[in-house]
DNA sequence: ACATTTATTGTAATCGATTACATTGAGAAT
DNA sequence: ATTCTCAATGTAATCGATTACAATAAATGT
């Protein structure tokens, strides 16, 4: 392995002009630093990174941590996270907690042995307190999820907002008796898309009837095992708002092995305007997050805790927007 | 930040013997130890990764490559890898190529750079000889994607076997006028499904039209666009064999658009099994890759080219499986 | 001509662990 | 009683960079 002292001896000076050609302190001579660069380029030396982050006490690499990386919709925010990392000079280091809390908060470690400046989590299962006491020592960002009255620093939609506006869509279309499948109640956003869902029925007069609301887990297979609950129902919902588009997609198919048909017979809203929403038939209405958007900024924000930057504020809420595609249909009054 | 020398001061012992403590050395009496286990406790002790790592020059930490990290398929494969690498305390440094050769080559540099110990490319388009060079100094290992007639390690399925084993399934199918769109030809898996469709045909002594092959890219898109050119022939195809699910959905897709009927008027065969291929409808008949396998078999490999040991051989072909679903028919003999 | 500043470079401490080698003391062997 | 082993621990070098501080030379001011 090439080091620094090689260089030096090669060009005739020491370690520290070396380091500071690299690092373009820029208070070396012209010539000297041209000495340097080229020498650099016929041993062709590379840094050693570990020896630099020892000293500098940073590694230049930030811990995401998503729940499921197999989910388009995480691998998408992703993306946004580790297009902005890369333009800074941060690398991503990968935790997939494979939908499992302990091993989410196992990764967690990582940020007290240096192996990562900071931390992105888009997921939000771990205890409260012990995440909140990590983000005293640690720069800490959440996105898509988040703790309710926690401030800690959190890049996401209004996900009782949009679940008021999925629902209130429905309502527009005249249908009365809606279903909701939501996701696991112990998850943020399936508990906010819940209380959504409530309000908009709330407040535009409508009950709704306990069996209607079902709690599933975000799966395809939850869907349809909860649609077919309710399709044996005495008196089955017309449309149905579900927690996710995966929940949405098994819950049509479940419909259309019934004999039923989306939108004529069922209406029905995802959420997450995952890539295949518009592939599936029917393309799904659903509510879109701006996914690459939330990875960005949380990154943005990340960057700003750990330069230690203050911040102009801590709950950053971002646009969402209802895609109105096929799965939904004005209820004719004819029962 | 709490030291080892903290720790030392506070066991009233030296910093070697806490180090010997914390690496098991098993040289160090059991009172003693009890004593520093109490204060690494006590002072809530972390040991400073970088500082080990730059010691021992290991970082414990893997650089993966994926082309695109929001396709399942890729993903389901990192999931393998990051399982193997976790289970022996290795993490994850995530490269993101986004489908750009550049981008890929770059994340190269961060093993010369000691950001990682070892590497898992789950895409061979950089230039061979610079892998192969990179190669010599550093463990490698490919998934997925490989380079034809070189030894690096490689876990992938057999390609073009595949693509002749769902070729003659349609061919077993009574179907003769067989179309194919196939991935990037710059791609290996896209050239190489391509010519097992070829020897299938040849084979069975079937004639293949030219303009019955297009190269498409991998994409939903691609695989509607070239459909619509096939169904504005004169005389389209009966059947399909698509290089991936997407162009085989987005076929399916023009297909229908046109008023055709899958699998009745159309028989289609995809290939990877990515999740929504089982939802799609049809529910998708395609070539299954054992993506979690292959993750976990290459992070294996990896594992060994680490520690400096033999590897049995250098190509591992994992098996593939036809996945008969609803998207092929039967031609019954009525032109 | 001398003092003072400034530009450039070098020396050595430092980051926080690991580990080669040295030291100590107790028990075993003669 | 003396020497030898061996277990347990300590001292200090080391990994490869960065950087505070020191040193030198050149330039500038009076």
């Amino acid at each position: 392995m090439v080091r620094i002292a090689d260089v030096a001896k090669m060009a005739n000076v020491s370690t520290a002009t070396v380091s500071r050609v690299i690092s373009n302190a820029g208070t070396v001579k012209k010539e000297t630093a041209e000495k340097v660069l080229e020498a650099i380029k016929e041993l062709n030396y590379q840094p050693n990174m570990l020896a630099r982050q020892l000293r500098r006490s940073e590694t230049k690499t930030i811990l995401v941590v998503v729940p499921d990386i197999t989910n388009t919709f995480f691998s998408a925010v992703l993306r946004g996270i580790e297009s902005v990392a890369i333009e800074n000079g941060y690398q991503v280091l990968l935790g997939d907690a494979r939908n499992d809390v302990e091993s989410e908060t196992t990764f967690l470690t990582l940020l007290g042995q240096k192996k990562a400046d900071g931390l992105i989590l888009l997921t939000a299962r771990t205890n409260q307190k012990i995440l909140e006491d990590l983000s005293q020592d640690y720069p800490v960002v959440l996105a898509c999820e988040y703790y309710e009255g926690s401030k800690l620093p959190t890049v996401s939609i209004d996900n009782i907002s949009s679940a008021r506006k999925a629902t209130e869509y429905l309502i527009s279309l005249n249908h009365k008796r809606i279903g909701h499948i939501s996701g696991p109640l112990n998850i943020v956003v399936g508990r906010d898309r819940c209380r959504g869902f409530h309000q908009a029925m709330a407040q535009h007069g409508l009950s709704v009837d306990p069996s209607l609301v079902q709690e599933g887990e975000f799966s395809f297979e939850s869907g349809f095992n909860l649609m077919m609950k309710f399709l044996s129902l005495e008196n089955p919902p017309t449309a149905l708002f579900a927690g996710n588009d995966e929940l949405a997609m098994g819950a049509i198919k479940a419909a259309k092995s019934k004999g039923l048909r989306v939108p004529e017979d069922l209406s029905v809203v995802g959420f997450d305007d995952i890539q295949f929403a518009s592939i599936f038939e029917p393309a799904l209405t659903t509510v879109a997050q701006p996914t690459f958007d939330m990875g960005q900024k949380a990154m943005r924000l990340l960057l700003k805790l750990i330069k230690d930057e203050e911040l102009e504020k801590d709950q950053f809420i971002l646009p969402d927007k209802l895609i109105v595609r096929e799965s939904c249909k004005e209820l004719t009054i004819e029962e």
